[in-house]
DNA sequence: ACCTGTGCCGAACACTGTTCGCCATCGTCG
DNA sequence: CGACGATGGCGAACAGTGTTCGGCACAGGT
């Protein structure tokens, strides 16, 4: 993991589907190394995938809140389970398990804010390890795309 | 927005560089018109880009949390900074903007808890804008790659 | 000085992206 | 009801790309 393996791994998280000999030529690199470079990453593990980023709205999702969730009893089963049924509902996009007063924290998108509401009463007054959850909507968002990579020691 | 674009739009989150032709072979469509549906869907913002996965191990990030952070005076131009601010921290991957007791949520990843620590208390403990924080550590997380579209009507 | 391994390069070839003209389909309007 | 324009899909063609492979330079060890 030298410096020109940081320099693909961050063009490629900037664009994923730029061609091996853009990225190549962008390096000053010969686009065969760079090749044999990418897929080593990508065997090492570095590079998990790649995916297209795609508007929420296209989705129908205009609504974005984040779910904090208290479970009782905290077993391991109990936690296993509920975070295994939280990510398979289409409207949840992210679901951590955290250290603190709250247990889970679940990252919602909803059609609107009546579909939000319909969601958390299905999903989260039902079942009986719930015993508080706690909503927050998002008014405005920025994430990064392309994360360097923090210096080491 | 049919059927077609969404079939796109999901195989394109699992896997962004796959060839438009096996795009086009596995829709039962000519590589033309995949390309050319591909393209309108990109213009139209639908598809926003493609990024590569990184595992964070491999960018010197194995501890992330959730940073709750109220602030006052609480006014647009004090959130916007703030917020502007943040999202440019290299530890900090996402700003979110929330209706609750708390005003900002910050996902952040940091080398180890001491790397964090010295985060928080660089980062916020010094603003004076900033009246309170909190951090919960994340022990787990599930992340869902491809987000289908929610039934509109 | 001589290996030996490692990593990069450039040429070569099959395959892909991309363009373009043609055709079928469908809704519209005379 | 038929003519017609618009729309969207198709397949052929070509430039450009991914991918492989042999060779080469350089470093470290013996």
């Amino acid at each position: 993991m030298d410096e020109l393996d940081s320099a693909i791994v961050q063009a490629l998280q900037r664009d994923a589907r730029q061609t091996n000999r853009d990225l190549a030529r962008q390096l000053g690199i010969a686009p065969s190394t760079c090749l044999e470079r990418v897929r080593l990453l990508r065997a090492r593990g570095v590079i998990r995938g790649y995916h297209a980023e795609i508007d929420p709205a296209a989705l129908n999702r205009k609504v974005e809140a984040f779910v904090s969730i208290r479970l009782r009893p905290l077993n391991r089963d109990v936690i296993d389970r509920f975070k295994a049924a939280l990510i398979e509902l289409p409207e949840v996009i992210a679901v951590y398990v955290l250290a603190g007063d709250e247990d889970l924290l679940a990252h919602v998108t909803a059609r609107d804010l009546d579909h939000l509401h319909a969601f958390l009463i299905d999903r989260l007054s039902r079942p009986r390890e719930v015993v508080t959850f706690r909503s927050q909507i998002v008014f405005q968002s920025a994430q990064k795309r392309v994360r360097e990579r923090l210096p080491g020691e």
